[in-house]
DNA sequence: CTAGGGTTAG
């Protein structure tokens, strides 16, 4: 009876005798032969439709009961690349008394697969069997539980570590530490940490990692600073946990470190400090890493080729993002950050025309190409396109809206002056709306001069984000603008009394490699006497060209003189004075601003790109304005 | 066998 079942079994299996041979058959002479020719073939193979047939001949020669090659055999169908773990798991079930390297592989197997719970569940098995567990058990078991971030588990697991008397084996100490480490609890983590009696550079690392994640970077660079041996993954960690952080200039100052120490980058480091670029709008420091990677021929794979683009349209230079994007396009196509790059740059019609080029050449987009493509429409005031697409996005790529893909849509709706379509959208979204939605709505608001609506988002707006000092002002300026003086005045109590600050507006300049930094109200630079002097001489000719200085959406009950005091200090326009004076004529200036870009500061710009024959390159908070002989690039809505 | 990377609405 066990016998005929067994036999139906191996029926099954050797299915794959109908098709055509791929695999030579097996010369039947001596078992040695028989056991070496089936290894050698286990080795080559490279897909499932050979294994099968290695396999059913296995069958025939009988060596499916033999520990290596059955071993060897599991090890092809647990790989993640070719291998397929249902197959494994048949073959599994049908070896009697596996050994530990058996269980481990499929543990491991499973662990690295989309089903790590079932890695788990093996082990659970495996217990229960009265296995010996080896020092490879733990590492392929805690990789399911990081996977899963499950810490109840791993838990269970650490005791049955120490237990087995794996505590001070480094690999298994160090997946534990990591599994703590990513799953938040450093408290855990740094217990295993401690109690090595001599942690290697992958407990340092993984520390780092977990400190990183809980925002905790001066516990991370601690640890970093401490470690008598760093490898390049050390720095890596560091600086992509900078990056995390938002520690920009930590991380590039960081990469500099490295490789004052002679420190070779490779890809990934690479990425991490390209990112940093693109955040800061290094357009300078992010040219340097590409030409460091043309000349050192290190392959641009999907990562690194995003992370290159990005940096370029994120500083400004779209051409050369362009540029980077056609020539991997053969190779590797990265269409979500170029779509992107377009989309922050105002040039919606090139990032449609990319999207459809991308359909074509059967891509498929995925949740970012959507916020991506999404964004250009609204920055274009594409209405029709952008509902189509966002309808589409389920439609026809089964992809569900996501929470920002209904922000693009409000936005998209709200500049168009749709404020009703808008307000009915957040009604209907299947999820809760959280600021960013009603931030976008607000905004709209404002624009279109709906204050009766705006007023009911602003105090709906506070409530979803209390702790954000620009949604208060957001409010008081409603009021504001209103003439309601005393709401406003009140708002701005409410935020003094709950000590909510507001980021100071900060603009970056970038001349020659060096930055310049300019905060709002802020007389720290050396040349400021001078670049308020200048900034007066500025206004006076932007005067003549019908400049009034836009102190209307100022929120406090100040005299117009004093308002008009107020928004010349805005870091914008010293950044702008300061670079006029600082370059030739001509240049262009390329200045990054960590806000939203201000109405007056916007009409400035517009008049000085005229005046001064300038080409300016603003990056704003949200996007690009390129200002260009009177005229930008948002068409004043942004 | 354990550790490191990119693109995400306003």
């Amino acid at each position: 009876m066990q016998k005929k079942g067994r036999f139906c079994k191996s029926l099954a299996f050797s299915k794959a005798l109908m098709v055509p041979m791929l695999v030579a058959p097996i010369n039947q002479f001596t078992l040695e032969s028989k056991v070496t020719q089936t290894l050698t073939l286990l080795e080559k193979c490279s897909n499932m439709e050979e294994l099968k047939q290695i396999h059913s001949q296995m069958f025939k020669t009988g060596l499916v009961h033999d520990t290596i090659p059955a071993s060897r055999l599991l090890a092809f169908c647990c790989s993640p690349d070719s291998g397929c773990l249902d197959y494994a798991r048949k073959v599994f079930d049908r070896i009697q008394d596996p050994n530990t390297f058996i269980w481990n592989m499929m543990i491991r197997g499973f662990s690295n697969s989309k089903y790590p719970e079932e890695a788990l569940i093996l082990y659970h098995q495996m217990l229960c069997c009265s296995v010996p567990h080896n020092a490879y058990t733990f590492p392929f078991l805690l990789k399911a539980c990081s996977s899963l971030s499950a810490l109840e588990e791993t838990q269970q697991i650490h005791t049955h570590v120490i237990k087995r008397g794996f505590a001070s084996e480094v690999y298994s100490a160090n997946s534990l530490l990591h599994v703590y480490a990513t799953c938040g609890c450093m408290k855990f983590a740094y217990l295993i940490y401690d109690q090595l009696s001599t942690p290697d550079i992958v407990s340092g690392n993984s520390m780092i990692d977990g400190y990183s994640e809980c925002g905790e970077m001066d516990l991370a660079y601690e640890i970093f600073k401490q470690m008598p041996a760093k490898n390049i993954v050390s720095w890596t960690t560091m600086i992509s946990g900078y990056v995390g952080a938002g520690m920009y200039m930590e991380a590039l100052n960081l990469f500099n470190e490295m490789q004052t120490l002679g420190i070779e980058p490779d890809k990934v480091v690479l990425s991490s400090v390209l990112s940093a670029c693109a955040n800061l709008g290094a357009l300078d420091q992010g040219r340097w890493i590409h030409c460091y990677i043309d000349n050192r021929g290190l392959q641009i794979d999907q990562i690194l080729g995003c992370a290159l683009i990005d940096m370029y349209a994120k500083c400004g230079d779209v051409e050369e993002a362009v540029k980077v994007f056609e020539k991997m396009k053969k190779g590797i196509p990265v269409w979500t950050p170029m779509i992107v790059g377009l989309a922050i740059h105002g040039r919606a019609r090139e990032a449609l025309n990319l999207f459809v080029e991308m359909l074509e050449e059967g891509i498929k987009p995925n949740p970012i190409t959507f916020t991506g493509i999404l964004t250009a429409c609204s920055y274009g005031g594409l209405v029709n396109e952008g509902k189509n697409l966002f309808h589409s996005m389920q439609r026809h790529h089964g992809l569900k809206p996501r929470i920002e893909h209904y922000g693009c849509m409000v936005h998209l709706l709200g500049r168009a002056g749709f404020l009703q379509e808008a307000k009915e959208l957040i009604k209907k979204m299947p999820m809760k709306p959280n600021a960013a939605i009603w931030g976008a709505l607000l905004h709209a608001c404002q624009i279109h001069r709906n204050l009766e609506l705006g007023k009911q988002i602003g105090k709906i707006l506070i409530e979803a984000d209390p702790g954000k000092g620009s949604r208060y002002i957001q409010l008081s300026s409603v009021y504001a603008r209103r003439g309601e003086w005393d709401e406003a005045a009140e708002v701005r109590k409410v935020m003094k009394t709950l000590r909510v600050s507001k980021l100071p507006g900060c603009s970056a300049l970038y001349l020659n490699g060096n930055v310049h930094e300019f905060i709002t109200g802020d007389w720290n630079h050396p040349q400021m006497e001078v670049i308020y002097h200048t900034w007066d001489q500025i206004a006076e000719s932007l005067k003549q060209e019908g400049y009034e200085p836009a102190i209307g959406d100022l929120l406090l009950d100040l005299q117009d003189e004093e308002k008009e005091m107020a928004i010349n200090q805005h870091s914008e326009k010293l950044a702008i004075t300061f670079g006029l004076i600082s370059t030739e004529p001509g240049m262009t200036l390329r200045i990054v601003n960590n806000q939203r870009v201000c109405q007056d500061c916007h009409t400035a710009a517009k008049l000085i790109s005229k005046v001064y024959a300038r080409k300016i390159v603003l990056r704003d908070r949200n996007r690009f304005h390129h200002f260009e002989n009177g005229k930008c690039s948002c068409e004043d809505y942004w």
